[in-house]
DNA sequence: ATGAAAGCGCTAACAT
DNA sequence: ATGTTAGCGCTTTCAT
């Protein structure tokens, strides 16, 4: 940080007025006549005075900064919600500090750690798939650092959520698939310690049912799904006597990694195997079939979940509601068959 | 900000000791006994003290942040060496600010200033699109905050800057078809106003010349590569007499929407057309034929870069050097007949 | 090894 | 409308 830089004191001692006045004149207090307020800005301008905001987050006990806490930046979803806070806190006059927890919740806790050190003005997080307890949440409170959460939340920890539904999804998913035609439905999952995964799972278990359609339990798998799970799943999957016939994946890198095996093997989509994935990404689109989808509205869920913490960092803590945002399930080429 | 908060006066208090005896315990110095270091510990977490960052900041001029300028936030490349920047951040102590300036040279400018109030220790960027002057960046070197340029660098502003060789990656890939027997190559390039692109387009026309292959002006194109420039780049050359037979694109989403368009008419990937893009993302490897690509070292990009401030920051400016990053000719399906 | 005191740069209550 | 003063919570000389 600078050191030998210009502060108010220095325009006030130039000027011959009071630092209060210089301070007044800069955060266009309306206690100050205009003639001063001019005279100190041009000043201000003709010595390069730059605020420090360190000294005036001190001072005023509050940061402007607020803190978002995701478990990746390398992924679509999460980086579409980022790129709504960061929109929205830009223009509010808000910076963002960032952080992943990579999944870990030994991190996150860190990262929670730190960031009320920062004294952040508030906190937007998707929690960790492996987080269980949520004891750093309470600090936060605890701090009086307001919380909201998004996407993989903590529905017994008293805060503000926006969330999609995603037994709804699920459902939308299992039933077109149905229609379709599709018997042998398949289920890739994502960490069952997320409550994204867990309704995911039981609206699958649920909607089979409902559809008349066998829960073949080793079609209901649940893993984190990385290149190695898919891979071995697919593996195994096609090399039983009943094979899937369609697949509903959690995340959309699995399902183009489906969707290259598939190729691979000569399967084709959406004839001997149809494919749903629960997220979107651009790439879903670039492939051949076309991926269907369930699109969330990211951008839309980061903006609405930085609205509702400015409000609490307003007003208050507010009620602990929770908000459910609209999907839309994007048919597409690949999960029904054109005979 | 917590207004209520424990402070080390409250921990000095009630252990009837000094405030700046409590500081020392709590930083770890070596000029206090064990015993009253552990007392003081032992209190602090007691009471559940948390360090007020922004006091220490204020009192060590030194904010142990690190501003992160980026164009976008949600693109592959740049969440790779964002990605890099944060973990070895996090793992040094510092916390990661991060705007987008959205290739506005506008924003840029508002960033970096509101970067400077914020005392940022140091800050990381790759420049906009648009970005002409220098003159934000000089501001930044008035203030004594080190900057480090990656990927899109200003050359003519002195500070250290990590990128790759931008001339030799268009020279192999124009080289690899030329070989490859493709004849009429095409370039979809990024805006020139970039050192990037205009390096990009030099290696084009010198390696085109080389190669003894033609430079058809309307096949050297440059823009802003948004999907209508694309799109309308393919209408017209498709409905030309002499059509390219390969093509070279600046960004990967635009080599995806090249073989988009390609599938749907009906032009075979690589027997028609040859594809390479200059940049790298999963995509690339998920459509059928995969993508030939320039791989770029984002996550190793990023480390370097903060490496490069962090030792600024301790050891004030070093020499404005530029630091060449290897990249990789991965030659996929898309680049080479196999006839 | 510990304490006292000054100061980082700003804001805000109070006084005039 | 402007000045005076007292912090915000911490670090850091300088004493002892």
């Amino acid at each position: 940080m600078a050191k030998s830089s210009i502060t108010i004191n220095d325009i006030a001692r130039e000027l011959k007025v009071a630092p209060s006045t210089v301070s007044r004149a800069l955060n266009n207090s309306n206690k100050i006549s205009n003639a001063t307020k001019r005279k100190i800005v041009e000043k201000a301008e003709e010595l390069g005075y730059n605020l420090n905001m360190v000294a005036a987050s001190l001072s005023r006990s509050q940061t402007n900064t607020i803190g978002v806490v995701i478990p990746y930046l390398n992924n679509y979803f999460y980086s579409q919600v980022v790129n709504g806070i960061e929109e929205l806190a830009f223009n509010k006059g808000y910076r963002i500090l960032i952080a992943q927890t990579r999944d870990s919740f030994a991190r996150e806790t860190e990262i929670m750690r730190t960031m009320s050190a920062t004294r952040v003005d508030g906190i937007i997080a998707c929690l960790s798939a492996d987080t269980q307890s949520t004891e750093h949440l309470f600090k936060l409170i605890k701090n009086n650092i307001p919380l909201v959460l998004f996407d993989r939340v903590s529905f017994d920890f008293p805060c503000k959520k926006v969330t999609i539904d995603n037994y709804n999804a699920m459902q939308q998913s299992v039933t077109h698939l149905a229609r379709s035609g599709y018997k042998s439905i398949a289920h890739l999952g994502g960490p069952t310690t997320c409550n994204i995964y867990t309704e995911h799972s039981k609206a699958f278990r649920e909607t089979l049912k409902k559809e008349k359609l066998p829960l073949i339990p080793q079609f209901h798998l649940s893993s984190d799904l990385t290149e190695e799970d898919i891979s071995e799943a697919m593996q195994i999957w096609f090399s039983l006597k009943t094979k899937p016939d369609a697949i509903i994946t959690a995340s959309s890198t699995a399902a183009l990694l489906v969707s290259k095996f598939a190729r691979e093997q000569n399967l084709s989509i959406p004839d001997d195997l149809a494919l749903i994935s629960l997220t979107s990404e651009p790439a879903l689109c670039y492939v051949e079939p076309q991926i269907t989808s369930i699109e969330l509205p990211g951008t839309e869920i980061g903006k609405t979940t930085l609205e509702f913490l400015l409000n609490e960092i307003q007003n208050g803590a507010q009620n602990a509601n929770t908000t459910i945002k609209p999907f839309q399930l994007i048919i597409r080429n690949s999960s029904f068959r054109n005979s």
